[in-house]
DNA sequence: GGAACTCGCCAC
DNA sequence: AAACGTGGCGAGTTCC
């Protein structure tokens, strides 16, 4: 008999885990109905207006003319329109080898139509997704998102009815539209505290890579602005300067994470030159992406000798072999032990305790035990600050939890008091708790003000009291 | 009329 | 040698 959690503890932390989360539920996160209500109808309303728009279109006459009807939420009828009739060129395809309709693929095409209803989609997603399953989900006033453990593969969480955990972020106009339907309770406010880096933290307990742990526990060291910094040849880097910033940002998210999760340098070399736009049609033109010094990235890169795609493909190639044999050695031995571990036994263990079995590939196998023992840090903190919240009687919830983040509705009176209590339990308590764990880990906090919504909160210093000012 | 599938898209 | 990890959900479609 194959038992999942292999030791008491990880049993100990999924039971106690599911209670935890049951009085999160039981609480709920207060919503206001009737927003959800009034924006429901602005957006039909801009819906149907978009459609009416399209409906006119020669783009939808043609379509119409040739197919008899038209869906336009179908997009099995659109793909064969255009790219069987109209015999228009996809800009990629399906994992089933399809022409795509995916919003990447639609916008490469530049056909006005095409993006109305690209909006029409956007708009569709906020109503029927967020605001409608809201309205849908609430009992009196608020909703009671489920907490599940017994489905994720790695042993994270998931979330349902309605899923608390990809509610928009990063499109700033969709985050407030949808955000602003979310409360706390009247005269509470609420506060968001993440852990910063906690796979990349969990990951260095597995492979203890000495020059991983020094990016880490060196505050003044920089391992994305380094890499962003090899990676576009910058001389004079300076993490302060907005240009610099926005290749940070790319790097991190183009090259350094990808890499973990196990991408390759073709793929890297591909999105971080198409965020900044230097691929057009294949070829490599002046002019492009980001400004940067005098000229744009694509000038700086081309006086660099990087003139194409294909020699921006080969110095990608190369970064890639520099950072996992030369900069990340240690962790890349692990990689290969471990994989060879897995190989061997069928089977592989995390720090926390669970055993992952069964067909995996090479990436599953890297990524399910950081993936698991990362959320259990977060599972861990949420148990305590539950425990003390319930002990202590105090009025301050937790409502919610997004991987390596815990959501709490709090009573200003024990604003102070709580983040205290936060910061010892999620920075202190922890790493007592989980000896493996061997780097410092540290939240970051997020506040609104009292009765504004989930859209409101800025970045709050938890040690001193009061908001940052950025 | 529902199960199972594909596709697209939101989060970490 | 191979090549981005984990989820949920809405809509359309196909199959039984």
């Amino acid at each position: 008999m194959e038992i999942n959690p292999k030791t008491y503890e990880a049993y100990k932390l999924f039971h106690e885990g599911i209670l935890a989360f049951c009085r999160a539920e039981q609480q709920g996160f207060r919503i206001n109905l009737h927003y959800c209500e009034v924006t429901k109808n602005h957006l039909t309303r801009k819906i149907e207006r978009k459609e009416r728009k399209l409906k006119e279109s020669k783009f939808y006459l043609r379509w119409k003319q040739v197919l008899g009807s038209v869906n336009i939420n179908s997009n099995p009828a659109l793909s064969i329109y255009l790219y069987k009739i109209l015999k228009i060129k996809p800009a990629h395809t399906t994992p089933t080898g399809k022409g795509s309709t995916n919003n990447e693929a639609l916008s490469a095409l530049n056909i006005p139509e095409l993006n109305i209803l690209l909006d029409i989609r956007k708009l569709k997603k906020l109503r029927d997704t967020y605001l409608d399953a809201f309205i849908r989900e609430q009992v009196k006033g608020y909703i009671h998102p489920s907490f599940n453990l017994n489905f994720a593969v790695t042993f994270r969480s998931s979330s349902a009815n309605p899923n608390f955990q990809n509610i928009p972020k990063r499109d700033k106009e969709s985050m407030r539209m949808v955000r602003k339907a979310l409360y706390p309770r009247p005269g509470h406010q609420l506060m968001e505290v993440d852990y910063s880096g906690i796979e990349v933290r969990v990951a260095a307990a597995y492979h203890k890579d000495p020059v991983m742990l020094s990016y880490i526990k060196d505050p003044t060291s920089d391992m994305h602005g380094d890499m962003a910094k090899q990676i576009f040849m910058i001389d004079d880097w300076d993490r302060n300067r907005p240009d610099h910033k926005c290749l940070r940002s790319a790097t991190k998210n183009g090259f350094v994470f990808p890499q973990f999760y196990g991408s390759y340098y073709k793929n890297n070399a591909m999105v971080l030159a198409g965020e900044w736009g230097g691929l057009a049609d294949g070829k490599w033109e002046k002019g492009q992406g980001c400004p940067l010094g005098d000229g744009t990235l694509s000038d700086h890169l081309i006086s660099k000798g990087i003139s194409s795609m294909n020699k921006f493909i080969d110095h990608i190639k190369i970064i890639e072999n520099d950072f996992w044999n030369n900069r990340f050695k240690v962790y890349q031995q692990w990689k290969k032990r471990h994989w060879k571990g897995y190989q061997k036994k069928g089977y592989v263990d995390s720090l926390t305790g669970f055993r992952c079995s069964g067909v995996m590939g090479r990436n599953e196998v890297i990524n399910y035990p950081v993936q698991g023992a990362a959320f259990h840090c977060l599972l861990w903190s949420f148990i305590e600050l539950d425990r003390v919240i319930h002990e202590e009687l105090i009025d301050t919830r937790i409502i919610g939890q997004i991987h390596d983040a815990i959501i709490f509705d709090v009573n200003p009176v024990e604003l102070e008091y709580i983040s205290k209590v936060i910061k010892r339990v999620t920075c202190k308590d922890l790493p007592k708790a989980f000896k493996w764990i061997n780097v410092p880990v540290d939240v970051d906090a997020e506040l609104a003000g009292i009765d504004e919504s989930w859209s409101d909160i800025r970045d709050y210093d938890m040690v001193k009291n009061k908001f940052k000012v950025s």
